[in-house]
DNA sequence: TCCTCACATGAAAGCGCTTCCTACGGACCC
DNA sequence: GGGTCCGTAGGAAGCGCTTTCATGTGAGGA
């Protein structure tokens, strides 16, 4: 079933069922017809490959991910699907997480499509440069801007001051930080507003590296508060890390919100169903997976040729772990 | 940089280049030493659209959803992801949810792809006939066996069945079912299981309808515990109703775990982290994505050519939420 | 020394589409 | 009524690859 079977069936040539398909060049209403009525009639459908081949187009965007474990990057990849697919592109997923060699990996998904979003770590920065100096569209999220790449983000920074402030309003004074700072820039920018934050009522936070998982969590809680400075204050890089605390908090016997606040970030289901509910941070996840695909094809699509670096309002979510309110 | 500056480079012609790449036919060590040469100093990357045109292969497979949301569907992704990229094929995601025809869009799809995953209800059965009818492998996650395709599922089953039992052990009696059998056949399984076990204590549960989302769930719950014969206990067709029956009980005042059991299904990370931790069912999501990705892979390269029908095991996780253990 | 044969290689024909270039009419103008 | 121009349509080239078919080469046997 191919383009010559539609011109057969039609009575035309090859040419004028491509340009009444695409419409990229008038077409005569009544020859249009005719050639609609044989796509109809064949339920043909062009072939991806001769187009692409032709087109030099692929019609497809590629996203990678570190990994696609936890609640954030599923609800990322659903708004970029969406909207992606709603401006007609297909979407290619790649995780590099346990991969032998993300950067092939990648290099080799930037073949099969017109324009790539790299989330966070994905690879290093030698790469993307590559790849946009090769002309290929690339968006990053959570990630530090590069080279001509565009960038999107949420910008963690008032909400970390908000959060600092609103705990030393509660009363907390030896506040511990758990993430890494130095190993994601977005933990950084977190570390800065809090330490902002409380720097304003003189509290000097500590921080304590930690992988951004539960059991990491609990192990780097459960030894701070069995240490010799018993921190009243957890402030988690990111929910699965506060889950893990809280749990460790229970298991020393101490009531969290009362005897140690404990908060998150990004706000995923299980932080308002935990009790106490945790206090954490909400990104616009969805959002940013939408906006993604937005950026990105108006660089395909030619509309756009500067670079374009968005960032945006994340919203500090009070609930009990922090403390009891009024 | 196409075959043919790797053939003049190499100084053979692009079907040795082509033969030395893909080892289809045999080629002189000497020669083929010339090949990778002369590729690696261009940094050749064959063109996909070329390969897949000339081959009439994709190299990719797709994954249908029917929306992406909650963690159960990231968790069949990232299986799937991971094995079918070990296979050397890259995936196509595709959402359904709220799309206008998405019929159409998985027709597209299969265009572009040399196999298919369909996830639950997101395309009608003469959709995936007609597919499978084509030559395109299909397999079908968590819905009935259709046509040709293979099919993957999880057995609810027997775990419905322990779940009834351990319910009537505690002693409840008045048991509801929240979610809509008639509308999913999984749902109708756990339904039929739950039946099955209270059965054998002489119980039978009532079923009220429910959409799978938290809201849903408050709202059904707290309709039926503010009802004229109040249930004791809450079997949830999935986790998010659940967690939303556990916010519909607090908010009347009723203990969960004492005054009302609740449960869910799926085991996602809040019903561990929700007080009382919430009683349910584990299924193994990771797993079924990667056997997907394996089970098409078998059609794809012919290994196989009958049907296969695959039914995993599912564990129930007991916790808190069903009553309190000794 | 000549012939056969296996093996390695190149030329060329597609794969299904887009698009440039050319050709054909009919309408319009002088 | 003849020439010009515009709108429409077809022929054919080419996108980058795979693969068939034909050819050349050296090893081995007679």
């Amino acid at each position: 079933m191919t383009i010559y079977d539609v011109a057969a069936r039609a009575g035309v040539g090859i040419a004028t069922v491509s340009r009444a398909l695409r419409g990229s060049a008038p077409v005569s209403d009544a020859t249009r017809a005719k050639v609609l009525a044989a796509v109809a009639e064949l339920g043909f459908r062009p072939s991806h490959a001769g187009t692409s081949l032709a087109a030099r187009t692929h019609a497809a965007n590629g996203i990678v991910f570190p990994d696609l474990s936890g609640p954030y990057y599923a609800e990322v990849l659903l708004g970029y699907e969406e909207t992606a697919s709603r401006l007609g592109r297909s979407v290619l997923v790649l995780a590099t997480h346990g991969r032998d060699d993300p950067e092939s990996s990648v290099r080799d998904l930037a073949r099969r499509v017109d324009g790539l979003v790299l989330l966070g770590r994905t690879v290093p920065d030698h790469v993307i440069e590559e790849l946009t100096a090769f002309g290929l569209p690339v968006v990053v999220v959570a990630r530090p801007e590069v080279g001509a790449a565009d960038s999107i983000r949420a910008d963690g920074l008032s909400a970390a001051r908000a959060l600092g402030e609103h705990l030393a309003g509660h009363g907390f004074r030896r506040i511990a930080f758990l993430g890494s700072p130095e190993e994601s820039p977005d933990v950084a920018e977190r570390w800065r507003g809090v330490r902002e934050g409380l720097g304003k009522h003189g509290i000097e936070p500590t921080v304590t590296p930690c992988l951004f998982d539960e059991a990491s969590g609990t192990r780097v809680a459960a030894a701070l508060l069995a240490g010799p400075e018993r921190p009243d204050a957890l402030v988690c890089a990111n929910d699965e890390i506060a889950l893990g605390a809280i749990v460790a908090a229970e298991e020393v016997g101490l009531r969290v919100g009362v005897d140690v606040a404990i908060t998150g970030w990004d706000d995923v289901m299980a932080a308002r169903h935990a009790r106490p509910a945790l206090t954490t941070v909400r990104q616009p996840m969805r959002t940013l997976g939408a906006l993604a695909a937005e950026v990105l094809d108006q660089r395909i699509t030619g509309h756009r040729t500067t670079p374009r670096h968005e960032s945006l309002a994340t919203d500090l979510v009070v609930r009990d772990s922090c403390g009891t309110h009024p």
